[in-house]
DNA sequence: AATAGTACCTTGTATGGCCAGGTACTAAGT
DNA sequence: ACTTAGTACCTGGCCATACAAGGTACTATT
Protein backbone atom coordinates (compact mmCIF):
# COMPACT_ATOMS: atom_id res chain seq x y z
CA UNK A 1 0.00 0.00 0.00
CA UNK A 2 1.30 3.36 -1.16
CA UNK A 3 0.74 6.81 -0.09
CA UNK A 4 0.74 7.53 -3.84
CA UNK A 5 -2.04 5.09 -3.99
CA UNK A 6 -4.47 6.85 -1.26
CA UNK A 7 -3.86 9.88 -2.59
CA UNK A 8 -5.23 9.03 -5.72
CA UNK A 9 -8.10 7.43 -3.91
CA UNK A 10 -8.97 11.28 -2.14
CA UNK A 11 -8.94 12.45 -5.38
CA UNK A 12 -10.68 10.04 -7.09
CA UNK A 13 -14.05 11.08 -5.55
CA UNK A 14 -14.05 14.78 -5.93
CA UNK A 15 -13.10 14.81 -9.78
CA UNK A 16 -16.82 13.71 -11.24
CA UNK A 17 -17.58 17.10 -8.55
CA UNK A 18 -14.82 19.32 -10.03
CA UNK A 19 -15.53 18.53 -13.47
CA UNK A 20 -19.28 19.61 -13.27
CA UNK A 21 -18.32 22.95 -12.19
CA UNK A 22 -15.58 23.60 -14.52
CA UNK A 23 -18.35 22.80 -17.11
CA UNK A 24 -20.94 24.57 -15.21
CA UNK A 25 -19.14 28.22 -15.75
CA UNK A 26 -19.64 27.60 -19.37
CA UNK A 27 -18.99 25.79 -22.34
CA UNK A 28 -15.11 23.90 -22.52
CA UNK A 29 -14.11 20.89 -24.08
CA UNK A 30 -11.64 18.50 -22.97
CA UNK A 31 -8.07 19.86 -23.29
CA UNK A 32 -9.91 23.09 -21.26
CA UNK A 33 -10.77 20.79 -18.54
CA UNK A 34 -7.70 19.19 -18.09
CA UNK A 35 -5.54 22.30 -18.04
CA UNK A 36 -7.86 23.75 -15.27
CA UNK A 37 -7.46 20.84 -13.05
CA UNK A 38 -4.03 20.50 -13.38
CA UNK A 39 -3.47 24.07 -12.76
CA UNK A 40 -5.18 23.18 -9.66
CA UNK A 41 -2.88 20.45 -8.65
CA UNK A 42 -5.96 18.09 -9.38
CA UNK A 43 -3.89 15.69 -11.62
CA UNK A 44 -6.16 13.73 -14.38
CA UNK A 45 -5.53 11.91 -17.33
CA UNK A 46 -7.45 11.81 -21.00
CA UNK A 47 -7.82 8.15 -19.90
CA UNK A 48 -9.78 9.22 -16.76
CA UNK A 49 -11.77 11.96 -18.23
CA UNK A 50 -12.78 10.84 -21.49
CA UNK A 51 -14.85 7.77 -20.18
CA UNK A 52 -16.05 10.43 -17.71
CA UNK A 53 -17.48 12.84 -19.56
CA UNK A 54 -19.20 9.97 -21.80
CA UNK A 55 -20.88 8.69 -18.09
CA UNK A 56 -21.88 12.36 -17.69
CA UNK A 57 -23.54 12.54 -21.19
CA UNK A 58 -25.42 9.30 -21.12
CA UNK A 59 -26.80 10.33 -17.63
CA UNK A 60 -27.90 13.45 -19.05
CA UNK A 61 -26.19 15.86 -17.23
CA UNK A 62 -24.17 17.03 -19.67
CA UNK A 63 -24.54 18.07 -23.50
CA UNK A 64 -22.25 18.65 -26.36
CA UNK A 65 -22.14 20.73 -29.18
CA UNK A 66 -19.27 19.74 -32.22
CA UNK A 67 -17.49 23.00 -32.81
CA UNK A 68 -14.88 23.80 -35.76
CA UNK A 69 -11.46 24.18 -34.75
CA UNK A 70 -8.76 26.51 -37.28
CA UNK A 71 -6.22 24.08 -35.67
CA UNK A 72 -6.76 20.45 -35.44
CA UNK A 73 -10.14 18.52 -35.49
CA UNK A 74 -13.68 19.88 -34.37
CA UNK A 75 -13.84 19.95 -30.32
CA UNK A 76 -16.41 18.49 -28.59
CA UNK A 77 -17.42 21.56 -26.05
CA UNK A 78 -20.01 20.59 -23.55
CA UNK A 79 -22.48 22.65 -21.26
CA UNK A 80 -24.84 21.40 -18.06
CA UNK A 81 -28.29 20.37 -18.52
CA UNK A 82 -31.17 21.19 -16.09
CA UNK A 83 -30.75 18.09 -14.83
CA UNK A 84 -27.15 18.35 -14.95
CA UNK A 85 -27.30 21.47 -12.53
CA UNK A 86 -29.49 19.98 -9.64
CA UNK A 87 -27.30 17.43 -9.55
CA UNK A 88 -24.21 19.83 -9.07
CA UNK A 89 -26.17 21.36 -6.49
CA UNK A 90 -26.61 17.87 -4.69
CA UNK A 91 -22.96 17.29 -4.85
CA UNK A 92 -22.37 20.80 -3.55
CA UNK A 93 -24.40 20.08 -0.20
CA UNK A 94 -22.37 17.08 -0.12
CA UNK A 95 -18.98 18.40 -0.38
CA UNK A 96 -19.89 20.77 2.44
CA UNK A 97 -20.77 18.20 4.46
CA UNK A 98 -18.03 15.82 4.03
CA UNK A 99 -15.36 18.43 4.30
CA UNK A 100 -17.18 19.55 7.91
CA UNK A 101 -17.08 15.84 8.75
CA UNK A 102 -13.60 15.42 7.95
CA UNK A 103 -12.26 18.44 9.49
CA UNK A 104 -14.20 17.35 12.82
CA UNK A 105 -12.47 13.83 13.20
CA UNK A 106 -8.94 15.55 12.22
CA UNK A 107 -9.33 18.31 15.13
CA UNK A 108 -10.38 15.68 17.60
CA UNK A 109 -7.32 13.64 16.60
CA UNK A 110 -4.95 16.54 17.77
CA UNK A 111 -6.69 17.40 21.25
CA UNK A 112 -5.32 13.80 22.87
CA UNK A 113 -1.35 12.92 21.96
CA UNK A 114 -1.49 9.96 20.20
CA UNK A 115 2.33 8.87 21.49
CA UNK A 116 2.56 6.22 23.89
CA UNK B 1 -26.03 7.61 -12.79
CA UNK B 2 -27.18 8.75 -9.66
CA UNK B 3 -26.20 10.52 -7.03
CA UNK B 4 -25.65 8.34 -4.24
CA UNK B 5 -23.77 6.69 -6.35
CA UNK B 6 -21.56 9.93 -6.84
CA UNK B 7 -21.91 10.51 -3.34
CA UNK B 8 -20.27 7.12 -2.09
CA UNK B 9 -17.48 7.71 -4.61
CA UNK B 10 -16.91 11.27 -2.25
CA UNK B 11 -16.68 9.47 0.77
CA UNK B 12 -14.98 6.84 -0.32
CA UNK B 13 -11.29 8.42 -0.73
CA UNK B 14 -11.18 9.69 2.72
CA UNK B 15 -12.30 6.76 4.31
CA UNK B 16 -9.22 5.63 4.72
CA UNK B 17 -7.99 9.17 6.10
CA UNK B 18 -10.57 9.27 8.19
CA UNK B 19 -9.89 5.95 9.63
CA UNK B 20 -6.22 6.17 10.51
CA UNK B 21 -7.17 9.72 12.02
CA UNK B 22 -9.62 7.60 14.63
CA UNK B 23 -6.79 5.34 15.23
CA UNK B 24 -4.45 7.54 16.06
CA UNK B 25 -6.28 9.07 18.69
CA UNK B 26 -5.87 5.77 20.92
CA UNK B 27 -6.82 2.33 20.86
CA UNK B 28 -10.25 1.62 19.38
CA UNK B 29 -12.01 -1.40 17.76
CA UNK B 30 -13.88 -2.01 14.47
CA UNK B 31 -17.40 -0.94 16.52
CA UNK B 32 -16.05 2.23 17.93
CA UNK B 33 -15.01 3.38 14.79
CA UNK B 34 -18.02 2.50 13.11
CA UNK B 35 -19.90 4.43 15.50
CA UNK B 36 -18.02 7.57 14.81
CA UNK B 37 -17.49 7.55 11.53
CA UNK B 38 -21.83 7.06 11.87
CA UNK B 39 -21.79 10.17 14.01
CA UNK B 40 -19.78 12.17 11.75
CA UNK B 41 -22.56 11.22 8.99
CA UNK B 42 -19.48 9.51 7.10
CA UNK B 43 -21.57 6.04 6.26
CA UNK B 44 -19.61 2.94 6.69
CA UNK B 45 -20.86 -0.88 6.77
CA UNK B 46 -18.63 -3.81 8.14
CA UNK B 47 -17.82 -4.95 4.69
CA UNK B 48 -15.75 -1.88 3.83
CA UNK B 49 -14.29 -1.33 7.20
CA UNK B 50 -13.09 -5.17 8.05
CA UNK B 51 -10.94 -5.43 4.49
CA UNK B 52 -9.89 -1.99 4.91
CA UNK B 53 -8.32 -3.01 8.22
CA UNK B 54 -7.16 -6.35 7.46
CA UNK B 55 -5.06 -3.99 4.08
CA UNK B 56 -3.81 -1.37 6.67
CA UNK B 57 -2.61 -3.83 8.70
CA UNK B 58 -0.92 -5.82 6.25
CA UNK B 59 0.68 -2.34 4.89
CA UNK B 60 2.89 -1.97 8.37
CA UNK B 61 0.07 1.33 9.33
CA UNK B 62 -1.43 -0.31 12.31
CA UNK B 63 -1.31 -3.40 14.16
CA UNK B 64 -3.99 -4.74 16.55
CA UNK B 65 -4.04 -6.80 19.70
CA UNK B 66 -6.65 -8.89 21.02
CA UNK B 67 -8.83 -8.16 24.22
CA UNK B 68 -11.10 -10.49 26.07
CA UNK B 69 -14.83 -9.16 26.70
CA UNK B 70 -17.04 -9.35 28.79
CA UNK B 71 -20.28 -9.30 26.76
CA UNK B 72 -18.96 -11.60 23.86
CA UNK B 73 -16.48 -12.70 22.05
CA UNK B 74 -12.61 -11.01 22.20
CA UNK B 75 -11.84 -7.49 20.15
CA UNK B 76 -9.27 -6.59 17.85
CA UNK B 77 -7.78 -3.25 19.41
CA UNK B 78 -5.92 -1.37 16.74
CA UNK B 79 -3.32 1.36 16.85
CA UNK B 80 -0.87 3.00 14.41
CA UNK B 81 2.71 2.58 13.76
CA UNK B 82 5.25 4.96 13.51
CA UNK B 83 4.73 4.00 9.69
CA UNK B 84 1.41 4.48 9.96
CA UNK B 85 1.85 8.11 11.79
CA UNK B 86 4.31 9.12 8.79
CA UNK B 87 1.49 7.87 6.35
CA UNK B 88 -0.91 9.44 8.18
CA UNK B 89 0.66 13.06 8.19
CA UNK B 90 1.06 12.96 4.41
CA UNK B 91 -2.40 12.15 4.08
CA UNK B 92 -3.04 15.37 6.13
CA UNK B 93 -1.06 17.67 3.63
CA UNK B 94 -2.98 16.15 0.73
CA UNK B 95 -6.42 17.04 2.22
CA UNK B 96 -5.37 20.37 3.16
CA UNK B 97 -4.54 20.80 -0.69
CA UNK B 98 -7.17 18.80 -1.79
CA UNK B 99 -9.96 20.91 -0.40
CA UNK B 100 -7.83 23.81 -1.18
CA UNK B 101 -7.85 23.20 -5.03
CA UNK B 102 -11.38 22.33 -4.79
CA UNK B 103 -12.45 25.17 -3.03
CA UNK B 104 -10.61 27.46 -5.93
CA UNK B 105 -12.73 25.59 -8.75
CA UNK B 106 -15.70 26.27 -6.87
CA UNK B 107 -15.38 29.47 -6.20
CA UNK B 108 -14.74 30.29 -9.78
CA UNK B 109 -18.07 29.10 -10.35
CA UNK B 110 -19.55 31.44 -8.46
CA UNK B 111 -18.63 34.25 -10.41
CA UNK B 112 -19.57 33.22 -13.89
CA UNK B 113 -23.93 32.80 -14.24
CA UNK B 114 -24.18 29.53 -15.74
CA UNK B 115 -27.54 30.45 -17.08
CA UNK B 116 -28.05 30.97 -20.85
C1' DA C 1 3.12 11.48 -49.21
C1' DA C 2 5.02 11.81 -44.87
C1' DT C 3 5.27 13.93 -40.42
C1' DA C 4 3.60 16.49 -36.44
C1' DG C 5 0.13 18.34 -33.64
C1' DT C 6 -4.41 18.07 -31.78
C1' DA C 7 -8.67 15.80 -30.31
C1' DC C 8 -11.48 12.05 -29.25
C1' DC C 9 -12.14 7.15 -27.90
C1' DT C 10 -11.51 2.15 -26.26
C1' DT C 11 -9.58 -2.06 -24.16
C1' DG C 12 -7.55 -4.23 -20.39
C1' DT C 13 -6.01 -4.13 -15.58
C1' DA C 14 -6.13 -3.05 -10.74
C1' DT C 15 -8.24 -1.02 -6.75
C1' DG C 16 -11.57 -0.96 -3.55
C1' DG C 17 -16.59 -0.34 -1.66
C1' DC C 18 -20.48 -3.01 -0.76
C1' DC C 19 -23.87 -6.99 -0.33
C1' DA C 20 -24.82 -11.21 1.46
C1' DG C 21 -23.56 -14.61 3.90
C1' DG C 22 -20.50 -17.25 7.20
C1' DT C 23 -17.83 -18.37 11.68
C1' DA C 24 -17.23 -18.02 16.58
C1' DC C 25 -17.73 -16.46 21.24
C1' DT C 26 -20.88 -15.15 25.36
C1' DA C 27 -25.19 -14.86 27.87
C1' DA C 28 -29.93 -15.90 28.82
C1' DG C 29 -34.04 -18.71 28.52
C1' DT C 30 -36.15 -23.32 28.60
C1' DA D 1 -27.86 -29.54 27.14
C1' DC D 2 -30.00 -27.00 23.52
C1' DT D 3 -31.71 -22.86 21.37
C1' DT D 4 -31.86 -18.02 20.63
C1' DA D 5 -29.95 -13.45 20.68
C1' DG D 6 -26.26 -10.31 20.77
C1' DT D 7 -21.66 -9.15 19.50
C1' DA D 8 -17.41 -9.40 16.75
C1' DC D 9 -14.72 -10.65 12.96
C1' DC D 10 -14.16 -12.25 8.13
C1' DT D 11 -14.81 -13.51 2.99
C1' DG D 12 -16.44 -14.33 -2.03
C1' DG D 13 -18.38 -12.18 -5.72
C1' DC D 14 -20.07 -8.15 -7.98
C1' DC D 15 -19.70 -3.51 -9.62
C1' DA D 16 -17.81 1.21 -10.38
C1' DT D 17 -14.06 3.63 -11.89
C1' DA D 18 -9.04 5.48 -12.43
C1' DC D 19 -5.37 4.77 -15.34
C1' DA D 20 -1.99 3.01 -18.99
C1' DA D 21 -1.50 2.06 -23.56
C1' DG D 22 -2.85 2.10 -27.87
C1' DG D 23 -6.07 3.44 -31.74
C1' DT D 24 -8.66 6.64 -35.11
C1' DA D 25 -9.21 10.89 -37.45
C1' DC D 26 -8.71 15.66 -38.70
C1' DT D 27 -5.51 19.76 -39.98
C1' DA D 28 -1.27 21.95 -41.24
C1' DT D 29 3.45 21.79 -42.73
C1' DT D 30 7.23 20.09 -45.34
Amino acid sequence: MKVENTQVQMRKGILEFCILHIISRGEVYASDMLEELTSARIIVVEGTLYPLLTRLRKAGLVEYKWVESTSGPPRKYYTLTNKGSEFLSQLDKTWKELVDSTNKIIKSSVKKDSSK
